[in-house]
DNA sequence: CTGAAAGCGCTTACAG
DNA sequence: CTGAAAGCGCTTACAG
């Protein structure tokens, strides 16, 4: 089963013409006889020839390969994912909408060099979660390599390609539902990273307390160790004088940690203390409360990154920026018991 | 700062010979003056040259391209995922490992077809979680492609090539420490699925509380939703006129039904049922109360997966099958508090 | 020890 | 509309 596979010259010879006429029958250049063509393309499809990458990539310099550069990951001590659920799910989606679309998937490096980079041979990449003035972004620059960003990099405004989730409208909605439930100060806790995503919450939270008339705390949170630090912070903020009454933590890992806080103090979520994480997962569904989260999409937002990418490749001027809907699923953390049942 | 590349022409010309010679000196083949060589060498770094890929596999038929090929993920709707967290980490560390190896990692659908697979011209993969005669397997071995396995196929053991977690140490330990802890029926919440890995837990687990005299229940778990299946397993085994004292859930997120299930109950955790999870996480960890949790070592499982591979690639036989630890960790879910301090 | 030359499988001016 | 030929940047027999 393994004969070696059809060259182009084999379809040239099977269907009686040349190597060029088939290249621009199956390349849909030139000028070339409709019926000739139907006729070459079927001589390909009966071969089961496909055109080896290397030889197309060598000679017309494009290697079908895009790269995915998402941000630390994996074997590092100190980890800043908001989500490597999310990121997974993310990888997944982006890994099938390129193959589909016959592009390979390859997952690069956070600390990537630059002769790696180059190396690899790319056509395009998405970057994932940049900081402020990226150094993923500068490599890609300088390497002259299309990309586009999930979430933007906040250090540079002139870069349009990017997707990113509705802060304003997630914060607004989170906000106004806290109110509902009776929430009177709100804390929000943040990932002390330079994400654009971070700083958006942040801004977003400000606005929509103030406009509910509610008191807003926001804290930041250092992301090495996740959960300790939410905890630490959580803490912090349970035994002020005037405690929240709300917890929004944005990365998924923090809720657990504030849930931890809370437990130890005897605060009962959600009768003592309402919660919502940043980052919907497996296991904010199935903690003991139900978790309220904000989903983050990343099927969509890796879907839309994509899409922008191959528009890019193509030559076309994607739409750009997109905005990618970032709703709250409310569960039992965030609901009032004496309400309960408004579900 | 985009100076087109330099190419092995480039090399031979500065360094006043051939380009074979070039060629020969940079990959170590046939005979040639030690003196030529090193010169060659510091042209080449000098110019800052580095072998066109595409080139390099045209001819010489390698791609230095390794493909991963994750379980179903992602954008599933039923994800039989064990754990998405560890998933994401063995990625990180294949991808780390295979780049400073000078080898490009290749994130692939686990859906891929044979065209697909073989269009992007991979030298090796890696299969991680098979099922019994995995689909994935069986392509590559009709194309031809050396990989190896992050645990077996349990339907083919003529396959020597996998690393496994060693689930004979990790259940006699974990029984052991429940027994310590005073179980006396033991519960086994086992994926569903065609895993060896579910299949060897199984099997270690029945011959663990043989081995200690303990009544030991397995309950299989289908995966599809993998929070409500577990919690429906929990029910009923807690519902039971006997119920079990501890629980050991093979996935992560079968922990969490347990104990929404336990709970619900009345049941207290760890007073009236130990429990303890098969796959560590963040989750596990920032839990309250922390759940105890069997350590899966996913940047171990990868990076001896990938050394296993490369071995393959060099042409040498390595070393084969590879058993890599699988400790428990003992949180307070495990914790009878009367004992607790004994940690 | 060293080099000229063929060739991997394509794409693309260029001629006809 | 079609095809012969050059060439992308390497590796590898083969000769010297």
């Amino acid at each position: 089963m393994s004969a070696t596979r059809p060259t182009i010259r084999d379809v040239a010879a099977a269907a009686g013409v040349s190597v060029t006429t088939v290249s621009h029958a199956l390349n849909e250049k030139g000028r070339i006889d409709a019926e000739t063509r139907s006729r070459v393309i079927a001589t390909a499809q009966r071969l089961g020839f496909r055109p080896n990458r290397a030889a197309r990539n060598l000679r017309g310099g494009r290697t079908q390969v895009i790269a995915l550069l998402l941000p630390e990951f994996g074997n590092e001590p100190h980890n800043p994912a908001l989500s490597l659920e999310n990121y997974l799910r993310m990888a997944g989606t982006v890994a099938v909408g390129a193959h589909t679309r016959e592009y390979a998937l390859l997952l690069v490096p956070p600390r990537v060099t630059r002769e790696n980079l180059r190396d690899v041979g790319i056509d395009g990449a998405i970057v994932v979660d940049p900081v402020v003035r990226d150094a993923r972004v500068q490599l890609l620059e300088e390497l002259d390599i299309p990309f586009s960003m999930i979430e933007r990099d906040a250090g540079r405004d002139d870069l349009p390609w990017h997707v990113s989730l509705d802060a304003d409208a997630a914060m607004e909605s989170t906000i106004e539902h806290l109110e509902t439930q009776g929430a009177g100060r709100v804390c929000l806790l943040v990932p002390d990273v330079g994400w654009a995503y971070a700083l958006n919450a942040r801004e977003a939270f400000r606005a929509a307390v103030a406009r509910h008339d509610l008191k807003g705390i926001v804290v930041p949170v250092g992301v090495g160790g996740l959960e300790h630090s939410a905890y630490d912070a959580a803490a912090l903020a349970l035994d002020a004088a005037r405690r929240p009454d709300a917890i929004i933590a944005l990365a998924g890992p923090f809720a657990a940690g504030v849930a931890r806080a809370a437990s130890e103090r005897g605060l009962h979520v959600p009768d003592d203390l309402l919660l919502v994480s940043g980052a919907d997962s497996v296991h904010a569904r199935a903690a003991t409360p139900a978790v309220s989260a904000l989903d983050m999409q990343p099927e969509e937002c890796g879907t839309q990154a994509l899409d922008m990418l191959l528009e890019l490749l193509g030559g076309h001027e994607p739409r750009a920026p997109r905005v990618v809907d970032y709703p709250l699923h409310v569960r039992a953390s965030s609901l009032r018991r004496r309400w309960k049942g408004s579900e």
